[in-house]
DNA sequence: AGGAATCTACTACAGTTGTCGTAGATAGTC
DNA sequence: GACTATCTACGACAACTGTAGTAGATTCCT
């Protein structure tokens, strides 16, 4: 188990997604945040997360006025690009190419993406 | 919280991905190709994880001779799937595009790989 | 039959995550 | 300055997961 590199819970994952989207918020903005989205928890379960998120080192602090202020410290695309190399790993044995046709052959793409994904393709070695 | 529905931890999952891999399998033939991974675990740490699949619904068991015989009950397909559908709701707002772009922008494919995407892209709506 | 090996059923325990409550420190109000 | 609203720090607890030991049942070997 040595450290099994602490992962983010879904309801942290949840809070860094907040960050990720409204700049550095105070845990009263995040509780905010989370009530719109109907996720009822209590302000010091928050205060958890964000401090939780804090010593995993995804986010970062600094008091601002009153109340800390917390921002991301990692990016969006940097925790994607790990969760979907584990997926690649634990369910296609690291294939990207059969995971690229699920995608394709089970979700919806607008007439913009797709016209990217096909220069995208073309400038491949294929 | 009624119910979080009960997700397949690593371990599980690597347990289920031996099934899928190679057929109905009893508790030792597990163990072995566990340990062939160099997955060091013990016997009964290989049976409480095939029990608790067997709860969760994963996998179902036939006693045959004299061990009970493992084997999956969903595909490897269908986790997948529903994977990828929660990396996306989670990492991607929902929105698979992105999602593909980064997969081709990042990782390999081979020359027929690209070839499937290019006709598979081809026929889509665009 | 008696002992050894194997299997399954239970129980256990620690670490992670989701959720809070309480208490002490701060700040704002009248 | 006293009262009230906020904040943060800690501690707690249950569920889930990884990991394994023990005990009782079953089977096999000689």
């Amino acid at each position: 188990m040595s450290k099994r590199d602490y992962e983010l819970g879904e309801a942290e994952l949840e809070v860094l997604r907040i960050l990720w989207e409204n700049g550095p918020l105070t845990v009263r903005d995040v509780l905010a945040r989370l009530h719109e989205r109907n996720r009822k928890v209590a302000y010091t379960t928050v205060l958890t997360f964000l401090s939780r998120l804090e010593q995993k080192g995804y986010v970062g602090s600094d008091k601002d006025e009153h109340a800390y202020r917390y921002k991301a410290k990692v990016s969006r695309q940097s925790v994607a690009k790990s969760r979907v190399r584990a997926l690649l790993e634990q369910l296609y044995d690291g294939a990207a190419g059969p995971m690229v046709l699920q995608l394709i052959e089970n979700e919806k793409f607008t007439d913009d993406e797709i016209t990217r994904l096909r220069k995208l393709i073309d400038g491949l070695d294929g």
